[in-house]
DNA sequence: ATTTTATATCGTAAATATACGATTAATATT
DNA sequence: AATATTAATCGTATATTTACGATATAAAAT
């Protein structure tokens, strides 16, 4: 059991799991809004914001970049955090095709069966 | 440890991320898909074309339900599922304004630090 | 050189998610 | 009435996620 059946799955599909799945949580959201809003990249000032240790928004951060939704660079002892927009509007945009996809579709059948 | 914190953030970070979680697996949305594509809900259906055992098929599909995305009617022994469309809409254009909202203070600031 | 600061990583506990088979419940078919 | 079909739920195993403290690492300040 709790084998994993993830991959059986289209890659389009996986690809927009993942990204959902990295914006999964409120600390990231929260991460990525705290990214965009200042124009210097931040870094432990995240870990101000959060209500969280500072060993868990690390990690939360791992994830993130791990998506490629966000790059690092260590600047002495800090660590400065800046948002991939390639990447960002990459995913943004295939979860809006999908979103917009599924209402055409809907559109085209009007019947609400339910 | 593992202490629920979630609950610590924003009503909106909270919304966006449970959408987020909601759609987070390739099987839900394949789901989403299946249920798009077909003018008349399907059920059992879903079953077939999914790589999953019915009761899997079941809980994925409760989530989704659970999350809004869905609604579902009984039709005899079957199933019937299709798309909450305001809801789903709702969620949708509420993570698309994130995204939109984040890419307008990247136009703003330009500064690519990392 | 020592201490401080900043952040990543490790180890670990607890919670949640994923998956399935077995069972249940309720309608349909024979 | 007996059986078959459909889908939900239960129980359970395993995997993954979330969270923290402790530790490690590396640069900065003293």
């Amino acid at each position: 059991m709790a084998v994993n059946k993830k991959e059986e799955f289209k890659k389009s599909e996986i690809e927009l799991a993942e990204f959902a799945k990295a914006i999964s949580h409120p600390a990231r959201i929260a991460i990525l809004k705290a990214i965009a809003d200042r124009d210097v990249c931040i870094c432990g000032e995240i870990v101000e914001i959060l209500p969280l240790a500072q060993s868990t928004v690390s990690q939360h951060l791992k994830e993130l970049k791990k998506a490629g939704l966000i790059q690092g660079t260590i600047d002495g002892t800090k660590s400065c955090y800046c948002i991939n927009w390639k990447t960002f509007e990459k995913s943004a945009n295939g979860l809006n095709a999908f979103f917009e996809k599924a209402k055409a579709k809907s559109e085209a059948n009007k019947a609400d069966c339910c």
